[in-house]
RNA sequence: CGCGGGGUAGAGCAGUUUGGUAGCUCGUCGGGCUCAUAACCCGAAGGUCGUAGGUUCAAAUCCUGCCCCCGCAA
C-alpha cells in the first residue's frame, strides 16, 4: 500500500508514525512551510517535518496547494492509494482529492458533525463537553463535511487540557486511521447529518482574555482549553498574567478581586463563584505554583486582576 | 541583528541607580508547644551572587564577551 501523508503539527505525528511502523509506503510527506517563530524569529520546522526527516521520508512544503500545478503533479506522480490528512492546515482542492486510487481520508478530532473546523479539542473543553472523539472520513470539498468512515469516542476528564486530551486523541486517531485503511473496502461511508453540525473556529489571541465577570466554571475551562496557546490570561498592574490551573470554589466579591489568601494560595472572585489559583505565570517570569509565587510576590486581599 | 524582562541558599524574590557586613517569605534539619494544623515558639545548616575576562584598595553592584531561562510580536 502506498500513501501520501499531509499534516503539520504534533497531533499529526502519531498517525504518520503508525503508518511507517506498519510498513505502509509513505512516498511523500506534505506539510506547511517552516515559519519564523519565537525569539529571534528563527525559522522553525513543523513537528511532522522533523519526524519525516528523521525517518528519511521525502518532505514537501508548498506555500499553497490551491491552483498549484506543481503540487498536484508531485502528489499525482506518487500514485497513492490513499491521501492521509491529519491537521494539515489548509483546505484541499477537488483536483487534489481526486488523485488517490481509493480515497482521500481525513482524521478529525471530534465527533462529526459536531466541532467541524480548526480547533475542536479546545472548544470541546471550553464548552464543558464530557465526551469527544476521533472521526475518520472520506474527504470532500467542504470543511470537514465528508462521509464518515469510523468513529471512536473518548471521555473528557475534569482536569483534561487541550494538551493532555490531544495526546490521547492523536494516539486514538492513529489506531483508527490504520483500521480505516486496512478495512476500507468493508466500511460503508455514512453521510453526515448536516443539520446537527457545529463549528470550532480557529482560536485567536483575544479569545484567551479572561472576563472575570463571567462564571468561575467557564474561566476554569478556559485555563484548560486555551493551552498551550493563547492561554487564559488577565492583567495585574498592566502586566500580563497567565493562569494554568485553578479550583472552582464558593466566593463572593468584586469580579477580579483577590478575596481570600493564605500562605499557599489565593482566590479571585468572579461573576459567579471564585477561582482558587494553583498555577500561574507573570509576564517575563517562569510558570509557578501559587505557593512559590506567593513566596516572592507581595499580594494582598483587595488586589485586583483585570 | 524584530521588541522587552530575567539568572543571588532547595523554591520564589529584594539588594544593582549612589561599589564597602549576603537580606526577605518559605522549605529543609534539630528542639519545644498543641486534641489538632501547609499553625505557633526557639535554634541550625545551606551562597564560587549564570559564566569568562576587565576596571578598582574593594565588584552581586561598573565595563566587555559568552551561555541559559521567560514574556511580546510574527
Amino acid at each position: 500500500m502506498k500513501v501520501v501523508f499531509m499534516g503539520t503539527p504534533e497531533m499529526a505525528v502519531p498517525t504518520l508514525d503508525r503508518l511507517v511502523k506498519n510498513g505502509i509506503e509513505v512516498s511523500l510527506v506534505v506539510c506547511q512551510p517552516d515559519k519564523p517563530k519565537g525569539r529571534g524569529n528563527r525559522l522553525q520546522a513543523p513537528p511532522v517535518k522533523e519526524f519525516a526527516l528523521a525517518h528519511n521520508l521525502e518532505v514537501y512544503q508548498p506555500e499553497r496547494v490551491k491552483n498549484n500545478f506543481e503540487a498536484l503533479e508531485k502528489i499525482k506522480s506518487c500514485e497513492p492509494d490513499f491521501i492521509i490528512v491529519v491537521a494539515y492546515g489548509k483546505i484541499l482542492p477537488k483536483e487534489l482529492l481526486e488523485i488517490p486510487k481509493f480515497a482521500p481520508i481525513n482524521v478529525h478530532f471530534s465527533l462529526l458533525p459536531k466541532y467541524r473546523g480548526a480547533a475542536p479539542v479546545n472548544w470541546a473543553i471550553i464548552n464543558g463537553e464530557v465526551e469527544i472523539g476521533v472521526t475518520t472520513m472520506k474527504m470532500d470539498e467542504g470543511l470537514d463535511t465528508g462521509d464518515i468512515l469510523l468513529v471512536q469516542k473518548e471521555k473528557i476528564m475534569p482536569k483534561d487540557t487541550t494538551i493532555t486530551l490531544s495526546e490521547r486523541l492523536s494516539q486514538i486517531g492513529a489506531d483508527l486511521l490504520m483500521e480505516t485503511i486496512f478495512r476500507y473496502n468493508d466500511i460503508t461511508p455514512i453521510p453526515q447529518n448536516h443539520n446537527e453540525s457545529s463549528y470550532a473556529p480557529i482560536i485567536k489571541k483575544e479569545d484567551g482574555k479572561i472576563d472575570f465577570t463571567k462564571p468561575a466554571v467557564l474561566i476554569e475551562r478556559m485555563m484548560r482549553g486555551f493551552v498551550p496557546w493563547p492561554t487564559a490570561y488577565g492583567f495585574f498592574n498592566g502586566k500580563m498574567v497567565k493562569f494554568f490551573d485553578a479550583d472552582v470554589v464558593d466566593a463572593k466579591g468584586e469580579p477580579g478581586m483577590v478575596c481570600e489568601m493564605d500562605k499557599v494560595s489565593f482566590t479571585i472572585a468572579t461573576g459567579d463563584g471564585g477561582l482558587k489559583i494553583k498555577e500561574l505565570q507573570f509576564e517575563g517570569k517562569n510558570r509557578l505554583d501559587t505557593r512559590s509565587f506567593l513566596a516572592g510576590f507581595k499580594l494582598i486581599v483587595g488586589d485586583k486582576f483585570e
